[in-house]
DNA sequence: GACCAGGCACATC
DNA sequence: GATGTGCATGGT
């Protein structure tokens, strides 16, 4: 496959892909956490961070009563260390945690179900402001926790769109998010599937080499008629 | 015992 | 503005 250098290729790309994974693996159901202030949890403590140290970590915390936003607000920051310990790079996380939990009680007097009346363009341009949240946490929150219609890149999205020649290495954040939401419809529940397809993917079979022929991405994939039918 | 993982802020050039 | 570095655990 060669570069698809114009736009309804592209388009057709991402929605294709979108198609298979979906077939394959069905909805997931995003994201693996019970509460919007779990999501948030997660999504900081995820950063850089493999999913089953902050598992760990988030078990500590719900075991301790510690997973809603007044009993962590209140939490002294040496116990929430030694809490969110497993989840790595603790001392900044749990600052990271603090920050947030300042915001919402300075700005929202601790109550998400005001923040997230907030509009998409206020609120995360005011995430984006807290030390410790960038783009992928902010989208992560906002898309996951609050249900806003906007895209999430990380790493496995680039890994598995460089791989299959559809974007090059060193394409920011914001440029891939553009690329996905000017391609696709503007579909909260769209978007949260596609990038938890493209998680469960890159997880299953990006990472061992001689399991990434099974990928479904890798058959003979991108069906070139439109074959009308989904599911 | 290396190497890696669902980022981010900060220093330096 | 681009590039480099620190942060840390647990699984492979």
């Amino acid at each position: 496959m060669g570069k698809r250098s114009n736009k309804g290729s592209l388009r057709k790309s991402l929605l294709d892909i979108y198609k298979i994974l979906y077939r394959e693996f069905g909805p997931q159901h995003w994201w693996p956490g019970e509460t919007p202030f779990e999501v948030i949890v997660g999504a900081i403590l995820t950063q850089n961070t493999s999913w089953s140290n902050v598992a760990k970590a988030i078990d500590n915390l719900k075991k301790e009563g510690y997973m809603m936003p007044d009993a962590l607000h209140s939490l002294p920051l040496p116990r929430l260390t030694r809490l969110i310990r497993p989840s790595g790079y603790y001392n900044i996380k749990a600052k990271r945690l603090i920050e947030f939990l300042n915001f919402l009680f300075n700005e929202y007097n601790g109550s998400l179900e005001r923040m997230f009346k907030t509009n998409l363009a206020d609120l995360r341009e005011k995430l984006l402001k807290i030390k410790g949240i960038g783009p992928e946490t902010a989208d992560s929150i906002l898309l996951y926790a609050g249900n806003y219609p906007i895209f999430v890149i990380d790493a496995y999205t680039k890994r598995i769109l460089s791989r299959h020649n559809i974007i090059t290495d060193g394409m920011d954040y914001h440029f891939l998010q553009r690329l996905f939401m000017d391609n696709l419809a503007e579909d909260t529940e769209l978007y949260n599937e596609y990038h938890a397809l493209i998680v469960k993917t890159a997880k299953d079979f990006c990472k061992k080499k001689p399991i990434c022929e099974l990928c479904p991405l890798n058959n003979p994939y991108i069906p070139r008629t439109s074959e009308g039918k989904n599911t």
